[in-house]
DNA sequence: CTGAAAGCGCTTACAG
DNA sequence: CTGAAAGCGCTTACAG
């Protein structure tokens, strides 16, 4: 909050050197030489005045920002803080800071967050969004590199993604070794590109298994406590609820939780849960989360380094799977009654 | 991701107008007086072009960036996401753009975060952190106007806070109401101001109650789910534990609540709960948690407001009040023996 | 090897 | 009333 602005020019004028030597100081030019008491003064004197290059400048001039975008949904669900953690660890490790905002936070949608950083600000931005098909169209107007992050967009080669399938089958793989045969899912929102993945995930699992999916095991919640607990009321409300259900996100597990036990419908054992996404509050509820363990941090770290090396152009298809595993702990266990055979 | 970039230059040659028309176009300058088909011709050419205005240009030309950043220490604690998306709001409705960023995400703490921004890219910081009174003296270094949110620090009058003590107050007021006398308070970590301000309340409430504060009733823990787990641990192995405690914050009360299922102690029947902090999370606990709700998106509304609208150099000293309320869910009760008299 | 000078893309006071 | 021109604070190719 120092009322002065101290610019190159301030340092060079104090130092007794030319601005572009100050410049080149500062940028570790090696086609400079000078003598190194020359630089150690221009260093103090820096560090005297307290000199911050001015950014806009040195963006205008060298036509680089130093700073990528992410922009978020919605900084309430903590799938995305592992997400922002992954990408700022890899912008730093570039030298470069990264600016996140939400989309319910900018006002006007996604043509204005564009107008908002128009050139200049950021070298390229990640899309960990739930933009529609319409927006992509918004999307390519944008002059500046992007890439979608745990979604895909038809018509798109620009996406870092999780392996979906994989992690679904792993949670179904799991509740079948444990007896269950009557198991339902409790899928995401139904435009979401993940739920998609995820629900066919559990398709898949059930078909290899010869399990059937029974009419209404599949419901669709958007990814809250509340939209989890609503959904669990549809699946409790059938003829014949299943035996174990395995739901496509932990914020979604919160609610189902809190429903099955208002409900009297003891976890684990009239009902099994098992769900996407492992994290710290999910070894803290009670019982204690079965989850699938997503590699969501590495996630954010691998689009921000593509979207750091690849070029504008170039095609980004990548499936990041590592690690993705089971992470036991108290909601799940064997079917209490035997199914029928 | 256009291969082009369109410069002002570019819209006002196929406008056929001079560059300084477009820009007063853009920028809604009342002084200009240009045909009405005039001013359609621009607007229907940067439309065309697909131009938008570079922000470094526009931002070292008028030493405006229209940006405001916000430091937060982490994105996974969800009081941060009230606290953004009033900052948000705040900053979308003034014209303005957001960006956060995560102390622990930048590599080399508040220095490098400086350093990063500069000049030129934001107007003004918000720092919702924990820093310590040594990186004040940094902060001072800042070129940029800066306001601490949730946090005052010795020696500055630049903050906006809630009302803890007030918050704390309902809580104990609410638990002594019930008939607790020997009511404990799981506070917050040894250095946070916030967890300062609660305790301090808790205490004073305690005091105007004529209730003691037993040897080891007051127990720290940082904000996190394992935190609190391991808090409540140290509360109920003492000779006679509390019958209620007064969480410093939600996320602790998740880690608290399943140690007290986890050692078989019943919330509320043998130990009554209410935490700092209302959230969404809180009702889908099980039980569902009682906790005082605080203005956390109101605070960061306010915070983002003041540093817009207050000079550099004007106090910002503010506490939001409005509304502190206690919200009633299920993990308080009478306690179950009567205290002897 | 060093430093003067051009220029990035805007905005706006000012001359015509 | 309009448009030419200066200049924000940098970087870097190039002349000396």
């Amino acid at each position: 909050m120092r009322s002065v602005k101290v610019t190159l020019n301030d340092v060079a004028l104090q130092a007794g050197v030319d601005r572009s030597v100050v410049s080149r100081v500062i940028n570790d030019d090696p086609k400079l030489n000078v003598r190194p008491e020359t630089r150690r003064r221009v260093k103090d004197t820096i560090e005297k005045l307290g000199y911050r290059p001015n950014a806009a400048a040195r963006s205008l001039r060298t036509n680089r920002a130093y700073m990528f975008g992410l922009l978020i949904p919605d900084f309430a669900n903590p799938v995305y803080a592992e997400i922002i953690k992954g990408a700022e660890a890899a912008a730093g490790a570039l030298g470069y800071g990264l600016m996140t905002a939400s989309s319910s936070g900018v006002r006007l949608g996604l043509s204005h967050y564009l107008d908002l950083l128009g050139q200049g600000r950021v070298d390229g931005l990640l899309f960990a969004g739930e933009e529609s098909g319409h927006e992509l169209a918004q999307l390519r107007t944008a002059e500046v590199p992007w890439v979608l992050v745990n979604r895909t967009l038809a018509g798109s080669q620009r996406y870092v993604v999780l392996d979906d399938e994989r992690g679904s089958r792993l949670a179904v793989d799991h509740l079948v070794s444990l007896g269950h045969r009557r198991i339902a899912h409790l899928a995401g929102p139904e435009g979401a590109d993940t739920g998609r993945r995820r629900r066919a995930g559990y398709l898949s699992a059930m078909r290899d298994a010869n399990l059937p999916v029974e009419d209404g095991f599949v419901v669709h919640a958007d990814y809250t406590p509340s939209g989890g607990a609503v959904a669990l009321e549809r699946l409790l409300a059938g003829p014949r609820p299943p035996t174990a259900v395995f739901v496509a996100n932990v914020a979604s597990a919160v609610g189902a939780l809190h429903t099955a036990h208002a409900h009297g419908v003891s976890v684990p054992r009239d009902l099994s849960m098992v769900a996407v996404h492992d994290m710290p509050l999910a070894s803290h509820l009670v019982p204690g989360l079965t989850t699938v363990r997503m590699p969501l941090e590495e996630l954010g770290r691998r689009a921000l380094e593509l979207l750091a090396r690849r070029g504008p152009e170039e095609a980004i298809t990548e499936v990041v799977t590592d690690p993705v595993e089971l992470v036991l702990r108290q909601s799940t266990t064997t079917p209490r009654v035997e199914p029928a055979r």
